[in-house]
DNA sequence: ACTGAAACAAGGTTAAC
DNA sequence: GTTAACCTTGTTTCAGT
């Protein structure tokens, strides 16, 4: 596993934007010849840099249009709550990410639902998996930023 | 634009867990010829279903290993204080997500860093673009679940 | 209107330098 | 690192259901 250098970040940048440009466009961007650029990205996927190529699909298109946070307040618990916390949790596919924050105590989980109906179907669902003792819900209500992109 | 069916459903589900795979392959996975396939895939991209494709990075081996998610209370304001702040904060890449949140004066912003010091790096550049009054962090210890793909 | 089969062209992959 | 051959696979055309 290698250091990267300038080139490398170039092209990362570009395909964490759009994975879909031939390797002809790409390498005129960074200034590299076809397979020049092409054993450079199969490096990169090699050595874990790239993890995957996606595609980013739009939740209102397909009905879900409402984001929540729920920050999870656990006390004192059984040494395998966390175990059965993150199977449920990864085991429903509304969750989008489940985080364990500093302060030792608390959960926070983004999930992506329909609306509050649809919220409130997740809620019961989860609390029925775990036992959660304090859960609250902030809901977005304007995506002002939001990407996948990592600052390079 | 049309609604969309339980094929193409499959379709969505398979790219959003990765785009890399071959028209082949894909329409052996949903039952389809390649070329099915490939005319269904282009109607969800000009219909907006599909937003685009993208690589994901290991956040960790470009030290960005430090996600934090930061509170930011906001009491009366200027007419034009969200325009500075979407602004200030779209034209910060180590910000990865910014959102209005229900309860009216609450923002959260979701942010990567390399440590700490990254952090107070990215604190100090925006309240220096941006008045905030009331700003709280916290921070990821674990990364229980993250991904991009949507429930179908 | 939507399907699959086959021809075609673009671009990913390999080999040679 | 480059250029050029190669061959998989995306794209278009066409005919059938």
């Amino acid at each position: 596993m290698e250091a990267i250098d300038h080139t490398d970040r170039r092209i990362l940048m570009q395909l964490q934007r759009d994975t879909d440009q031939s390797l002809e466009s790409l390498g005129a961007a960074v200034g590299l010849s076809r397979n020049a650029c092409w054993r450079r990205i199969r490096a990169l996927e090699t050595s874990g840099f790239i993890k995957g190529r996606v595609a980013l699909l739009d939740a209102d298109k397909l009905n879900l249009g409402l984001t929540v946070f729920m920050q999870v307040r656990t006390s004192a618990h059984a040494p395998d709550w966390l175990d059965s916390f993150s199977t449920a949790t990864r085991s429903m596919p509304e969750i989008t990410g489940v985080y364990r924050m500093s302060g030792e105590l608390d959960y926070l989980i983004r999930a992506k639902v329909a609306d509050m109906a649809g919220y409130d179907r997740l809620y019961q669902n989860l609390i029925r998996k775990v036992p959660l003792s304090d859960v609250s819900a902030s809901f977005v209500m304007e995506e002002i930023k939001e990407t996948t992109q990592l600052p390079l």
